[in-house]
Formats: structure tokens, C-alpha cells, sequence
DNA sequence: CTCTCGCCAG
DNA sequence: CTGGCGAGAG
């Protein structure tokens, strides 16, 4: 059986409104690891993953696996029904055809009881393999948003831009066009060799400044990308898992001005369907920041690192990046 | 003649947006005492009775009894006119066929006058037997809103249960079932015996524990409710009285929580129409707290106490409890 | 989290 | 034309 408990229900309600549009129905794979949901969204075009750890939960247990087939648009109408800050528990039988979901007021004077029906959903269950990618952009999730909402008054696309200096989004439509730089906040700038230190936390920058002398600053470009490739993608690897956690400790803690940072092992430039990507952006209250993951030509990632797990979307390039 | 002076132009809009769905047309009774309007709803299921109390008016004065029969919708549409704070005269002078509205804002810069046409309507006057209920629940409007709207995504009709332990409001349909229990309030618990002081105000507490120890707490059902039939019917009217006063003095000042209070003489359980009590809900405005009074297998009453007077709405349950 | 505005459906 | 729903702002 399954029994996960979650402190806030604003957190399972901002997950489905973040994803609720792109995917209509997913199979929440259920373990003692957690709760994941991957899923094509609704015209095959790009890929959600949505992973809640089991450790994160105010309680968690879990049997047996099970793929839970939901419909998110009634699962949505459901957890309409509880209050940002009630706590919800979530029930399942083994083989049971429908999922339970009580929702409990702080003050324990008010107890709603649900239950859903479930579904059988076919899943072909993607392996997503794990690229390293020629640039990271760390960046407010809210400016993200905002980027996105703003440009796609102009047009359907965006182009993305990574340099050294910054992160480029340019959109032109019939109106017009415009662009929006974004430079990387100081003390941060780094190229891609210099790629032990990744998180943009403040509290990490006097520890970041004194490496910087031990290094390299600012002279790397793809020639030299080449040499130490064999190198590199490890420690990169190992920073990347302590970006996640010391997000995690700030996703609540902090509202300071969230910086724009950069990792970039070669300059990229992408267009992307803007409609999909303001879709991502709308996982903006679950993260202060958003990580934009970029190769040319190979999908973005764009992934949402939140208290309870990780939220990743996928989309291909368009073609023709010009 | 009428004139009637009205202090918030709000009260008026409230009351109108209340019931504007329900009836489009009806008679304003004026009397001596007040105003009041009674009504089918459009479908013939549903009986709205409002009562507005002279000595409650800004100022009031009605000679001669006359019923204005008017179009809901149109008398909507002129109080838009009208600013929350204006102050609303309404005036009929004998056989006229059109009532006078003047909206004067506080600072008396700007008078508007309007002027609306009459109509004659053939009302059957129902006269609404005192009933005196098996169960009385009294809570947040707001809560009774709240659940109204999210059991409303589940299925069309609503189970109601109330018990001594608490209310249960239940739904099922398509995507799944629910149900929202609320707990009774600490310190409020009441049999059908001790019903006397029906208020919940935490003022009044002190004094209802005192006088429960006179009486036989939460010993009675049905076989008991027999008993001293002739004998309880009367006090509990005066209670009603009293509760009615104290929440008036409360409506407007103060906005601490509004617990759940259950009078029960017997447990009920009945079901009605979720678009009903949805119209219902939109009452909310005018009070923060509302009252179900139900008894088995008649018409449930809710009932909205305001600074200006009453709002009842009746609603004959489904036949098929379960 | 509530209220208001704009969009979509009946 | 009106009401319900979803999104954005205070």
C-alpha cells in the first residue's frame, strides 16, 4: 500500500498547475524512492518529469511499486478542494482502482475525504539519459516567467543565447521585435573549466572568490574546451548535486535577489517554441530559481528544484535556429 | 407613501446578487414593519424569503401596505448605479407605478435619481410554518461557500449528516467521491435537550456552562425526544431570538474565526441539490455566519442573519437519501 | 489568499 | 447576453 503525507497542500497544488496543461493523464510511479511522473505531453513535443523524493515527505510508505494512473485534470478539481495549508495524505490500496486523498486543516477541525478513480495508462517508461550539457543558466524562475510571458506577446519563438557575458532571449513577430539580455551577476562569471563551484548562493561567493585565484578566469573557449574532457564532466556531475542542495536549504529560507549565473562550455544559441516554454515557466512559484540546460541541438532541460524533488522539462530545439 | 433610507448602497447589492439567480421577479412588501419579499425561485423549487426590518433602516416610513412588484434584474442593474457607500433612498408614493432610488454618496457631492418601472405580479403569499428543526447547524459562510463550490466539482447533489459529533457534507460523480467533515467547536457541544442558549459567541460561554450543569447534557435521543414535546418547542424559539440579536451585534465587527455550532435533537441525514445550495452560498457576503436548519424529509431552511434584517432560503431534499 | 479583470462557454 | 473559470494584481 501506499501512504504519502505532504505538510502543505500548496505544494501538490502548484505542481499541477504547472503541469496540469502539458499532460492530461500520467501514471504517478509510486516506490519506496518516492513518487515520480514522467510523461509526453499531450502532442508528443516535450517530456515531463516530475520527481518527489520519499525522504521529503512529512511521512512516506510504500509497498509494493505501483503506477498509479491519474487523470491530472480531475486530480486537479480534487486538490481544489483543500486549502493551501492543509496537510494532505495520499492512500492507495495495493490494486486498488482509486486513490484516496485527505485533507486535513492545521487546527484538525476540518477533514476532507476524497477519492479518485484511477486509470490503466500505458506507459512506455523513457530513459532520459544524462547529458551534460554545453551550458547551465541559473536564474530567477519568476524572471524566467516573466521573460517568457513578455516576449511571447511578439512572437512564437525564442531564441536562447548563452555567451560569457549572458543569457540572450530574443523573440520578433509581426509587431516587432525584442530581446532580452541578462548578464551574469558579478562574482559569478565563470567559464567552462572552472566548473567546481556552481551554485549562485551568496553565502558560497567568499569561498568562490578565493578558488577563482587559484584558476583560470575568463579564458577558456571551445579550443581549449577539448583538452580536458574527460575531466571535466565529473566534477561538474558533483557540482551539480550540491547546487541541488543547497538549493533545497534556500527554496524557503531566502528571497534575496536571485543572480543570473552561467556555466558554459561553448557558446550555444537555440530556438524554442515559445508556448511551451512559457507552459515551463509556469512551475515559477514552486522554485525561486529555474535551471535552463542547453546543447545545440539536443533537447533543453528546463528544471524546477524544489523542497520536495525535482521538476524537469524537456523540449526539442526548432531547426531552424537562425 | 414609502421612504426608506438605506445607509450602504452594499447591503442592497448584496442581497441583489444573492437572489437575482434564483427569483427575476417578486414583490417588495412594504409595511409598517419593513420590507419584505417572498419567492418561488424561476424553476419553482426553491422559496427565498428576505425581510428587511423597519427599525433598521437609516430611516423608515411606510403608510399604507403596498406591494411593488419588481423585476430583480433591472433593480440590479440600477443599484450598479449606485457607489458601496452611497446612501440608497427608496421611495413609492401610493399607487405610483415606479420606485424612486437616490443614491447620495456620504459626502452628499453627488445625488443620483432613478427611477424604475413596476409591474404587477399575482403572489401567492406562502405562509412558512415555524418549523422547528431536528438539527441546526450554524457556521462560517464562507466555510459553507467553500464546500458548496468544491463538492460542486464532484456531483450534482450533496449528503448532509449531522450528528453530535459534527456535520458531514458528502458528494460523489464522475472523477470520485468526497466528503468534508467539520468538527463541532470546542466548548459548543450540545444534545437536543440543553437548547436554550443556542449562541455560539465565546462571550456567552461562561453562562451556558453554568446552566448545562442544571440539565441532562447529550443523553437524549429519539425515545427521550418524545417526551417533552410540548415543553421544549418554546424555549427553543427564544433562544433562536436571542441568537439572532447577538450575531447581529457581531456580523459587522468582528472577524475572528466563526466556529461550527450544532443544536441536534435527532440525527439527520438528507441530500439536496448542490446547484441550489450553491445559489444559496452566494449569500455569503451579507453575514459571516449562516444557519442549516434540518429536519428529516422537510425542506431544509438557510438561513443568513444580516445587520438589516433576514434572508431565508428553503429547499425540499432528494428523495433518494443515500 | 482575496479580489478583480479578461476569456470562454452556455 | 450572462455566468463560470482561470489568470494576474494588491
Amino acid at each position: 500500500m501506499l501512504e504519502a503525507r505532504v505538510k502543505q497542500a500548496s505544494v501538490l497544488k502548484k505542481l499541477l498547475d504547472a503541469i496540469k496543461e502539458l499532460v492530461t493523464d500520467g501514471n504517478l510511479d509510486c516506490t519506496d524512492e518516492g513518487i515520480a511522473l514522467q510523461a509526453m505531453d499531450n502532442s508528443h513535443v516535450a517530456l515531463v518529469s516530475l520527481k518527489l523524493l520519499a525522504d521529503q515527505f512529512e511521512a512516506y510508505r510504500c509497498d509494493r511499486n505501483m503506477p498509479l494512473g491519474v487523470n491530472l485534470t480531475s486530480l486537479t478539481k480534487i486538490l481544489k478542494c483543500a486549502k493551501d495549508n492543509d496537510v494532505v495524505t495520499l492512500k492507495a490500496a495495493d490494486d486498488a482502482d482509486s486513490l484516496g486523498l485527505v485533507f486535513e486543516s492545521p487546527k484538525e477541525d476540518r477533514v476532507g475525504e476524497y477519492e479518485m478513480k484511477l486509470m490503466d495508462i500505458d506507459q512506455e517508461h523513457l530513459g532520459i539519459p544524462d547529458t551534460q550539457y554545453d551550458a547551465t543558466i541559473t536564474m530567477s524562475s519568476a524572471e524566467f516567467q516573466r521573460i517568457c510571458r513578455d516576449l511571447a506577446a511578439l512572437g512564437e519563438s525564442v531564441k536562447i543565447e548563452a555567451s560569457k557575458e549572458g543569457v540572450r532571449f530574443s523573440s520578433e513577430g509581426e509587431v516587432g521585435s525584442g530581446s532580452v539580455l541578462l548578464k551574469q551577476s558579478a562574482g559569478t562569471e565563470r567559464g567552462g573549466g572552472s566548473s567546481k563551484n556552481v551554485k549562485r548562493d551568496p553565502d558560497e561567493e567568499e569561498e568562490e572568490e578565493e578558488e577563482e585565484e587559484d584558476r583560470k578566469p575568463d579564458v577558456d573557449e571551445e579550443g581549449e574546451d577539448e583538452v580536458d574532457d574527460e575531466d571535466r564532466p565529473k566534477k561538474r556531475k558533483a557540482a551539480n548535486g550540491k547546487a541541488k542542495t543547497a538549493k533545497k536549504s534556500k527554496a524557503v529560507s531566502s528571497d534575496e535577489d536571485v543572480g543570473v549565473s552561467i556555466i558554459l562550455e561553448k557558446q550555444v544559441s537555440l530556438t524554442f517554441s515559445l508556448k511551451y516554454l512559457s507552459n515551463f515557466a509556469k512551475s515559477a512559484p514552486l522554485a525561486r530559481e529555474v535551471s535552463l540546460n542547453m546543447s545545440n541541438d539536443v533537447p533543453l532541460l528546463v528544471q524546477f528544484d524544489f523542497e520536495q524533488g525535482t521538476l524537469q522539462f524537456f523540449l526539442a530545439p526548432k531547426i531552424s535556429d537562425e
